[in-house]
RNA sequence: GCGAGAGUGGCGGAAUUGGCAUACGCGCCAGAUUUAGGAUCUGGUCCCGCAAGGGGCGGGGGUUCGAAUCCCCCCUCUCGCACCA
């Protein structure tokens, strides 16, 4: 906890009367004993099972926020939760701590990126400490550090040997303002994904992870994970991926014999093609048209074409525009000869960057087809016909093939697998999947990053920098400034020998995506200190998979696809001898808090909205205290921007750790939406409040710990016992089917109002046992609170080692059960039975309640329906 | 456009997976207590109605003795992808 924060902390806990709870003094005690007690640290020898919970590491940008406080909060309440279940829980914690806003900061004011962020994370780390979140600190990494990218810089000479990492030039996509290029996964709607601009597309000379040639394994891995990880992040992935079956069809340029294939998931319409189109970047337009006739008229319109860039290309509502470059193709199919164009919507990334164009049967097509007359002629036909002249879009469904050369009259479906046969015989084309994914652009044009491992020497070539030579360590002799890589400004570090014949060359200035340090870095937890290698088997085989990674969604098709690809090839490589790395995967939903919208001043903070009404958490009708215009409140994410951001270190000094903690997990379940609002926190920290002085104030009458419950209890005890073991074998369902620890907690509100109302009639030794269980149970949510009475009731060691409380199922047994009698589906009545009553004695007691004769006279029983233990249903007529 | 998810009081959300809709909490109302506070305690709080009773889970239809839950159609919102050949 910051300085700052703990002063606060203990000025609130202050004004408290003399029996309130002191959470501040408190919260520190227990952090403290959890440290001494070596609560968190992990160790191979223990015999009891392992569980690997794992948050994604954050970056390390000087202070936690709120996104932090869920997804850390989760991780931490499921890690003490499967501490008491019984297992040996790993819980590690590290670094992000490569990037670039350490980069940009060193270039604002002079302070070098290590310094900076060694010194976020020393702030980070004591807040993680405040907040009551316990980890194996001796397994902490940081990415930036020397030992740990060495190893990154192995990894990639790994891939490097086998021909996963390449370097090619490519068109890749670059943003201005980062001054680096993106991998596909990083950009956003034609945008970085880091600061929103508009990314531009560059060839350059790049290194890339040969991501693509494990599309199908990526996929096929989804089968392992399906019910384990959240069905939006395997649907996500699957859509990046992008597989699509089709064929690859040989087609020929008609005036120079240049083959142009074309990949095709509908070799069915290939006898409806009536022009080609190829994007304006594919290499064969400037081949053909160099020095043809046709060169003056086609080329300022291809210019005009490529200079839109793909992102601008895509927003821009997609007018359909191309030139007729005044080349044909040959269509192996039918030899027939038909126009080539360059068009804006075929994209040099998508299978061979040429597509086929058949406007009868593709809606693209048939816009473009329309815009420059080109002729549209159907060839899958539905039993109706087609007219022709009466198209008003393409024609996608099923139907029959006609003027289709063998194939008419055939229906296409059914056709498809014999077509493709058939084109494979005919040597005219082939049976082709096609994938989305592309290659990862690895390179980035920065300091702060892994260096890769690269010479290249004139004599030589390209040269991977031997094992023994590693780490090649950052320098410190760069200048921060805009523009260019500081990394090339450092002559100690790009002038170094050639490792193979040792004349003087030069070093790659490219670092390693950040992406890269996060797709091992969960391995090197499991054997943080090893000097000799990024792990060692027996540690890696101990602990992995991780059986529970916590994290955001946003992170679906980048680090999630990353970290798994990575995986593969480790495993391939023989290093690791499992594919996927995370065995369980959930999501926790985005922080969100009312924002206020002026149309002047944009987004403005909550004190300045003035007049207005409040309703509920947010202030309705006012208007901006700058300019009086009127601001809508709208609940939305966390943001900077927004100005709707919440200080953690300010609501656990007001409230709290425990209340803070309480209020993230009992609002709502955790992959859903969480509303921030100052009532709900008050709210909390009242719960545990009252929670504090009903159980301190109760402990003077419990005998001691362990004490027997005596076995001729009145029915008020019964009861509270019942419900405490009902509780239990609820509330274990909540969590295990899906961290629902809202309804733990509700359910344990339920049990301490059961108590409270009983409170002076309850036998101290059913207390006792009621009040230990709500605390075991509320302990992973709340864990300084539960650790301080369970120590006030007499108990030595820490309650996470008193393990989960075991519903007695005898103890939980109802005696008499309210059974609901339903006329017509109606409510009309109830009758208490024993929970075991047979049928016909319910139906006696149904007939026979006062209610139900009434409701039933002058009318006449259809059907009576009895579900014993449950209701009676009775349906009617008359 | 495609894909995924969601829609229940003033609000966040429960509902043992087809069986008493609105648990629990917030807010609000009334009262108690109190050298006044974001404290505590008690009661009330889905809607209409004085009542008996009736109506209610985005809208409409269906299956069923019985539907928030299953099926069909429609509407709205959120997220992801988006000329993918």
């Amino acid at each position: 906890m910051g300085a700052a924060a703990a002063s606060r902390g203990s000025e609130a806990s202050g004004t408290m009367s003399e029996t309130d709870y002191k959470f501040t003094e408190i919260e520190r005690k227990w952090q403290a004993r959890w440290r001494e007690l070596r609560l968190f640290e992990a160790d191979e020898s223990c015999p009891k099972p392992k569980w690997y919970v794992l948050c994604m590491y954050p970056y390390p940008s000087g202070v936690l926020h709120m996104g932090h406080v869920i997804n850390y909060t989760l991780g931490d309440v499921v890690a003490r939760y499967k501490m008491l279940r019984g297992y040996n829980v790993m819980s590690p914690m590290g670094w992000d701590s490569f990037g670039m806003p350490a980069e940009n900061a060193a270039i604002r004011t002079g302070v070098h990126p290590h310094a900076f962020t060694e010194k976020n994370i020393a702030y980070m780390r004591a807040q993680m400490g405040g907040a009551g979140w316990g980890y194996d600190w001796r397994r902490e990494v940081a990415t930036s550090h020397a030992d740990y990218y060495r190893w990154t810089q192995w990894f990639f000479l790994k891939f490097y040997e086998k021909g996963l990492a390449v370097k090619k030039t490519a068109a890749v996509n670059w943003c201005e303002s980062c001054a680096t290029v993106l991998a596909n996964e990083q950009v956003k709607d034609g945008g970085c994904e880091r600061c929103g601009t508009r990314v531009a597309q560059k060839d350059m000379s790049q290194w890339f992870f040969r991501m693509s040639a494990y599309a199908e394994r990526l996929l096929a891995g989804h089968e392992k994970l399906r019910g384990q990880w959240p069905d939006a992040v395997l649907a996500m992935q699957e859509e990046w991926i992008g597989r699509s079956e089709g064929a690859i069809v040989f087609f020929k340029v008609a005036e120079t014999g240049d083959p142009l294939p074309v990949f095709t998931t509908r070799p069915d319409t290939l006898w409806g093609v009536t022009f080609m189109s190829v994007a304006p970047e594919h290499p064969i337009l400037d081949k053909l048209l160099k020095g043809s006739p046709h060169e003056k008229r086609v080329m300022p319109a291809l210019r005009e074409l490529r200079a839109v860039e793909t992102s601008e290309r895509d927003l821009a509502a997609r007018e359909k525009a191309g030139v007729f470059t005044g080349f044909h193709v040959i269509n192996p199919v039918n030899g027939e000869s038909v126009p080539l164009w360059a068009a804006n919507f075929a994209l040099m990334s998508y299978g061979t960057g040429a597509v086929m164009s058949v406007p009868a049967h593709d809606q693209r097509d048939f816009e473009f087809a329309r815009k420059y007359g080109l002729p549209v002629v159907p060839v899958i036909l539905p039993p109706e016909g087609i007219d022709r002249a009466a198209m008003t879009e393409a024609y996608v469904d099923p139907g029959v093939m006609a003027a289709s050369g063998p194939f008419s009259g055939e229906k296409n479906i059914e056709a498809m697998p014999r077509i493709i046969r058939w084109l494979e015989a005919e040597g005219r084309g082939k049976g082709a999947v096609n994938y989305r994914l592309r290659d990862w652009t690895l390179s980035r044009q920065r300091y702060w990053g892994a260096p890769i491992p690269i010479i290249y020497c004139d004599a030589c070539g390209m040269v991977p920098v031997p094992e023994k030579d590693l780490p090649v360590v950052l320098p410190e002799d760069v200048r921060f400034t805009r523009g260019g890589n500081p990394l090339a400004t450092s002559e100690s570090f790009v002038k170094a020998p050639c490792p193979r014949c040792g004349r003087p060359a030069r070093r790659e200035t490219d670092t390693m995506d950040t992406f890269v340090d996060s797709s091992w870095y969960f391995l090197r937890y499991c054997d943080a200190s090893n000097h000799t290698a990024p792990f060692s088997p027996e540690r890696i085989a101990h602990w992995m998979p991780v059986d529970q990674y916590i994290g955001g969604i946003e992170h679906a098709t980048m680090h999630l696809i990353y970290a798994r690809f990575f995986t593969m090839v480790l495993h391939d490589l023989g290093l690791v001898d499992f594919e996927e790395p995370f065995a369980r995967l959930f999501c926790q939903g985005m922080v969100c808090k009312t924002a206020y919208y002026c149309e002047r001043c944009k987004w403005i903070p909550e004190d300045k909205v003035e007049g207005g009404a409040r309703k509920g958490d947010a202030i309705e009708g006012g208007v901006c205290a700058v300019c009086r215009s009127p601001v809508r409140a709208e609940m939305t994410k966390i943001s900077k921007t927004k100005l709707n951001i919440v200080d953690p270190d300010a609501m656990i000094a007001k409230y709290g750790a425990d209340a803070v903690r309480l209020y993230m997990l009992s609002d709502a379940p955790p992959d859903r939406m969480q509303v921030w609002s100052e009532d709900g926190i008050n709210g909390a920290w009242r719960t545990i409040l009252r929670l504090w002085s009903l159980a301190t104030a109760a402990i003077a009458q419990m005998p001691p710990p362990g004490a027997e419950i005596p076995a001729d209890l009145d029915a008020e005890n019964r009861v509270l016992r019942r419900k405490t073991h009902q509780l239990i074998e609820s509330v274990t369902g909540a969590i295990e089917g899906g961290f629902h620890f809202n309804t733990a907690v509700a359910r344990c509100n339920e049990l301490v109002n059961l108590w409270r109302a009983k409170k002076d009639r309850v036998h101290g030794a059913v207390l006792r046992e009621t009040l230990e269980t709500i605390l075991r149970i509320l302990s992973p949510i709340v864990p300084h609170f539960a650790e301080e009475i369970w120590e006030r009731l007499g108990r030595k060691e820490s309650i996470f080692a008193a393990g989960w409380p075991v519903a007695d199922r005898a103890a939980a047994a109802e005696e008499l059960v309210a059974i609901p009698i339903q006329i017509n589906g109606k409510l009309r009545g109830r009758v208490m039975a024993p929970p075991d009553a047979a049928a016909e004695d319910l139906e006696r007691a149904a007939l026979a309640d006062e209610k139900v004769r009434k409701a039933l006279e002058g009318k006449t029983v259809a059907k009576l329906i009895v579900v014993p233990g449950r209701l009676v249903s009775i349906a009617v007529k008359g």
